[in-house]
DNA sequence: ATCTATTGGTTTATTAATCAACATTTATTT
DNA sequence: AAATAAATGTTGATTAATAAACCAATAGAT
């Protein structure tokens, strides 16, 4: 019997076409880009691509479902009680996971990226990751707390913007402690006030 | 009917294959590199390594054929009257060869290389692309010539090998100038001695 | 010396990718 | 407005690459 993962032939040309767009989408708009352009850039025969995407548009929805299915495992992976222990694990893993697709990544929380996106990245960090570990550090007002919750998330969003556009000169280890230290201080101005 | 040109699937497996080669020849002898590894590397069935090649040798063999092929052709693009009047452009184009093809030569021009493609290609560059250039400074005993002349194309070899070892440091056009500039205070230093 | 694992070749049915046609639709130019 | 060009989907026949078997020949380890 096969092998259950996907073909080789399968696997070799979608990543070739998810490549390939991410290369365009440098350039141009999703909308400026041709499945003629594509096919010629991945050196692949333009019918090749309807037999896995119905359009441009859907080759960016699946590669972008994919990669936050990536993430998504990633958070999952860890339990409650693992994030509560070492935060900075998971941060480092995440900072990781976004140097490894930081050409992607670039473009969807860059100038013209996709909120929509962002915002479930947003929604899964600050629910799956962040929750747990800050739980720990919870105190005053509930209210308060979760603005600050909010801004927390928000914050790390605006970290790898700033992390990506400055070319990466950080390593991943570096910015999940950056990350870890900006977060904690924070915690510590909000005791403070209290 | 179907274009002239070779498969677009044949085309990637084999320069997968070449590509892959190329990797573990920097690391180990040909002899030392199986076909389960070259595959699993290239990502491509064991299988189809045979529907192309006999075995690593074979592909070895026709690699090297094939760069070989390439410098010839450069070489025959230009005529004698071409050579004469314009030799830094040859020399251009057969740096900007090598460069683009760095890793290949540097093996075949290292450690354990192939003095059979060297001496190729040093009879390629000797009768189809120095010599004409060279009579116009062809003066005194003819046999004193013929070994001033073999000096020179194995000093270029000598050159490449300098330039590889080096990291590639300087640009395919200042090697092309370094070159011209021995050869030619080298003939100043025979028309003196003369 | 015997067992175990690795590599080497080869084979078969299966299928993904290819090419080159289509007919349409959508832009761009005249 | 008509003509020209470019991009879109779709189709069908062809074939290269695939997976997963083989079995033989060699190592390497026990």
């Amino acid at each position: 019997m096969r092998k259950e993962g996907q073909d080789r032939r399968v696997r070799k040309t979608r990543k070739q076409l998810k490549d390939c767009l991410i290369q365009l989408l440098k350039e141009k708009k999703v909308q400026d880009i041709t499945v003629r352009e594509l096919t010629e850039m991945a050196d692949l025969n333009r019918g090749t691509f309807y037999l896995h995407y119905k359009d441009v548009f859907d080759l960016l929805e699946k590669t972008e479902a994919e990669l936050f299915e990536e993430f998504n495992s990633l958070v999952l992976s860890h339990d409650a009680q693992d994030l509560k222990q070492r935060p900075s694990l998971i941060f480092h893993e995440i900072f990781s996971l976004v140097y490894e697709n930081a050409d992607l990544v670039e473009i969807l929380m860059g100038e013209n990226g996709d909120l929509n996106f962002i915002n479930r990245l947003k929604h899964l960090v600050r629910e799956k990751c962040l929750r747990d570990w800050m739980e720990v550090f919870r105190s005053g007002d509930p209210l308060v707390f979760e603005a600050y919750f909010s801004f927390i998330v928000s914050g790390c969003v605006g970290l790898v913007q700033y992390w990506l556009q400055g070319g990466l000169k950080e390593t991943p280890e570096q910015m999940a402690l950056l990350a870890e230290q900006i977060i904690l201080q924070g915690i510590n101005v909000l005791d403070r006030e209290k």
